[in-house]
RNA sequence: UCAGACGGUCGGAUGGCCGCCUUCCGGGUGCCGCAAGGUCCGGGGGGAGGAAAGUCCGGGCUCCACGGAAACACGGUGCCGGGUAACGCCCGGCGGGGGCGACCCCAGGGAAAGUGCCACAGAAAGCAAACCGCCCGCCGAAGCUUCGGCGAAGGCGGGUAAGGGUGAAAGGGUGCGGUAAGAGCGCACCGCGUCCCCGGUGACGGGGGCGGCACGGCAAACCCCACCGGGAGCAAGACCAAAUAGGGACGGUGCGCCGGGGUUUCCCCGGCAGGCGGGUUUUCGCGCCGCCGUCCGGGUCGGUCGCGCGAGGUGUCCGGCAACGGGCGUCCCAGAUGACUGGCCCUCCCCCGCUUCGGCGGGGACAGAACCCGGCUUACAGGCCGUCUGACACA
RNA sequence: CGGAGCGUGGCGCAGUCUGGUAGCGCACUACACUGGGGGUGUAGGGGUCGUAGGUUCAAAUCCUAUCGCUCCGA
């Protein structure tokens, strides 16, 4: 199955990620990885995927910075449901390099961010990625 | 045709695939829920700006304060009339300045209410005064002499402000007359002050009389005058409401000693003993103290509302020079909350670079709603429309 | 959302309130003392006062607008 992805909102949480020091910097984003209970039963309410980002003032003005988190997001919603290891949480973080590389760089710049990071997974769904998961129509 | 002035307007176009937020309709009873509803499936509608920006003003709205109000302090505004819910905004005028012109710019009340400042230079910087001068009178070494005197330089006394010089600024300006030399001393014009008349709602303008000039500049120096302003801000404010700790009430149960009190199976107060806590330990002093259950109130995380029909958009007619106002018709048009408005692609349109003129490559101005509205200011690739001015050419 | 402060030589700061001369320390350059370095001394250079308008005879200073940075409160 395909896990939902839920946000990381707390100011907290992004701490907690960051705390960890496990990242890696690809020329159009830096990944940060945690992991949380995903064997603890207890906690099963926890969504398995969880993802936040982080764009800050360097990047650009608020156009700028939108438009970063936009695509940090279109590339994200394409790799992590098929990709990203189930009970994790990951803090992207936009460049001012995100703005100019192409799309397609950019996705697999998440790719070898998750594989180096451990993070990664075979995929589920080897269909299109224009096709993901159940969801068809 | 070229150069220029002013006003308005647009803010790449079209399509495909996959997503997101919101709203409406239908389905379904699989899941959560007593229910409303949520979730899920299908379909329809809507989804950034002219500045959304800066946060410089004005309001709505909400809470707080306050007997009405006024005054002081503080802050703001400052020619006149109008528009507006209001404004420091807008429109139309007035005055001053700039431009051949269309047109543009101006914090533009008061300096005879008072205080203060005007560096350097200069004799003198605000009250009149006199450095070099000019002129008159007296004295007068040298010199001249018709022997009476005359008299350069200089001295003393007085008149004057034309000229020189300093300065940003030197006590009306120019011209004529006048005078020993000069001076509004007199006259004409201009300026200034004051009074009257006329036009205008008014700022102000025009005309006439009088005054011979007194009244330098700075109020974006203090200040005076007139007018305006209660404070805070949607994280305002309202409602619902976990876990834990603490508060209160009730019930059950328990209660080492002494003293006091009361409404006397119990409750309250004080002391001792006991337990717990941290301060290294003892002494010591400090803080807290029965257990279980139910309920209540306040309230944090969280959630809901506020939060999208409005000083609204648009078309047309009427009034007004205009800002704007009124009538009628028509439309419903973003509501997120770690925050949607996106990702990729085809064609066309512009811009830049290279070019073998076939094309190839790169790029799309400034910039992202957060309670709402009216302004102001600032940023902005390129394009379109209208009115007007000057020059040249042609007819 | 509300409020405060700061931009001056390469660096860190005075001067701004009360308008007329931009000054101090370090650094820099040259020379001297020393065999050389360091150090000391002497002399010297260097500033659109963030930007743009305005007031004034005159603006780093006063007024308005704007740009950038820092901080505080909710």
């Amino acid at each position: 199955m395909v896990p939902d992805i839920a946000r990381l909102k707390r100011r907290s949480e992004f701490l907690r990620v960051a705390g960890t020091r496990r990242k890696w910097v690809a020329p159009g984003l830096i990944l940060q990885v945690r992991r949380h209970g995903a064997g603890n039963a207890a906690r099963r309410e926890e969504p398995a995927l969880r993802v936040g980002f982080t764009v800050s003032r360097k990047v650009g003005n608020a156009v700028a910075r939108n438009r970063a988190r936009r695509r940090l997001r279109a590339a994200v919603e394409q790799v992590m449901p098929v990709q990203a290891k189930e009970g994790h949480d990951f803090v992207v973080i936009g460049r001012q390099a995100t703005l100019k590389r192409p799309f397609a760089a950019l996705v697999s710049d998440l790719r070898t961010a998750l594989k180096r990071l451990d993070a990664s997974r075979d995929e589920i769904a080897p269909a299109a990625p224009d096709n993901p998961a159940p969801r068809a129509r």
